[in-house]
DNA sequence: TAGATTGTTAATCGATTAACAATC
DNA sequence: TAGATTGTTAATCGATTAACAATC
């Protein structure tokens, strides 16, 4: 039994998959414009990358441009999409339908994406039945039952802080393995459970920091000459 | 004029930057939880990180640990909130007030981190004067006149795609130099300003991926056994 | 064939990790 | 003093970049 399987498979960087959707996106804006075709300085540029990046990003994919001539955008978006699995429908969950959940249940950048987001679930019992983005808002409870139900792969947490991680553990009990974590917190998960956390807080105290130090950087400048004689 | 400033001011490595609110997280929570003192495994561990990488990021701040002890949580947490520059009060303004702008808006996570949203803008007229978490929606037009009033440094873009762009050329104009963009599409701005862009669909293609490769490595490791007799 | 642009190489840079001397 | 834990060193790993040979 022992069958060693090479696989064409190679494992692509993380630091590439995090930026195919970015390009993915670029290229979904070059067809909308009609462009049929792009050179990797195009790209890139759109991307908000440099061309060298993308070329290396694009070659753990495989050979899919032209020399002298460059990428067909159709062609590259397709082969894009399909390694990164967006040729198939992930069926997603939702718990905690607040603000958050709310605007994430409404977001069209998920249905057009291929995600199809099957069911939306709150523990507060007040708000079941209540419609959201044409879906009834269910019982916490039915969790189990709507994954097996809809072979969902992927949840999101958009509960508050102190509610995510027992939410995360029942997501696991029943078989999900990707969970997109909104809550403020950080949550452990058994091995083999992939965990993303988009925390908002997060992004505006780095740019705070960097902020911070522009402020700084500037005073030791000497801008002083603005302050000279200011009275 | 020529005088070289030596400041203690190290640049941190980005990567640093990025785990220092993490950090905060979870010292805030022992806080709450009257620990006073930690290890960096301890801390390491509520953070979601090794303890090594723990040690190694602080040390860039300095030497706020007692060997053989630990960190005391109070002082550390205030010595990293002063490093991010969460000491100072931080103006934000909000452009978009559509479902996730609403979401930001009522989200308590930014106002307890010395984050305070002094406006809330759109380019709807139908929707100015409504009040949204204590804020009545103003015209975009009124920018300038409150960036300047509240001296806002911070702009956050929940926008569609296709205005995200010149909003976040009009925040340059008025001074704007730090952008969070909600926005699904890449913006440019000049050299000096930072954007960091929190895409909720890339989010979830990047979980998407490993969920795939998931299902085809377990599919390769001869999950066959299922299948040998299903007939 | 000449011009253009990819895919790849190799050098550089930055981040992670393990191990341990310093020191409370 | 003995035990514990930090802060730092050095080795390793992965990501970025520039340059260019391959090739359309």
């Amino acid at each position: 039994m022992e069958s060693v399987i090479t696989v064409s498979n190679t494992r692509i960087p993380e630091a590439t998959v995090a930026r195919l959707p970015v390009y993915l996106r670029a290229l979904n804006a070059m067809s909308d414009a009609a462009t049929t075709t792009c050179s990797s300085l195009e790209l890139a540029t759109a991307a908000g990358v440099n061309s060298a990046k993308l070329r290396k990003d694009l070659s753990h994919l495989g050979s899919y441009g032209t020399r002298g001539v460059g990428y067909d955008v159709q062609y590259l978006r397709y082969q894009i999409s399909r390694e990164i699995g967006l040729t198939q429908d992930w069926p997603v969950v939702v718990v905690g339908i607040g603000n958050l959940g709310h605007a994430l249940a409404n977001y069209s950048g998920f249905s057009s994406r291929g995600f199809r987001t099957v069911a939306l679930l709150d523990a507060d019992r007040s708000r079941h039945g209540e419609v959201v983005a044409g879906l009834e808002i269910r019982s916490f409870e039915d969790l189990g039952e709507v994954v097996t139900e809809h072979g969902v792969g992927i949840g999101v947490i958009a509960t508050p802080a102190v509610a995510a991680q027992s939410v995360c553990d029942r997501m696991v009990e029943v078989g999900i393995r990707s969970i997109l974590n909104f809550a403020p917190t950080i949550i452990s998960v058994p091995e083999g459970v992939d965990v993303r956390r988009v925390d908002l807080a997060s992004e505006l105290q780095i740019l705070a920091y960097h902020e911070q130090r522009k402020n700084t950087d500037q005073r030791l400048r000497g801008v002083d000459e603005l302050t000279e004689d200011a009275g």
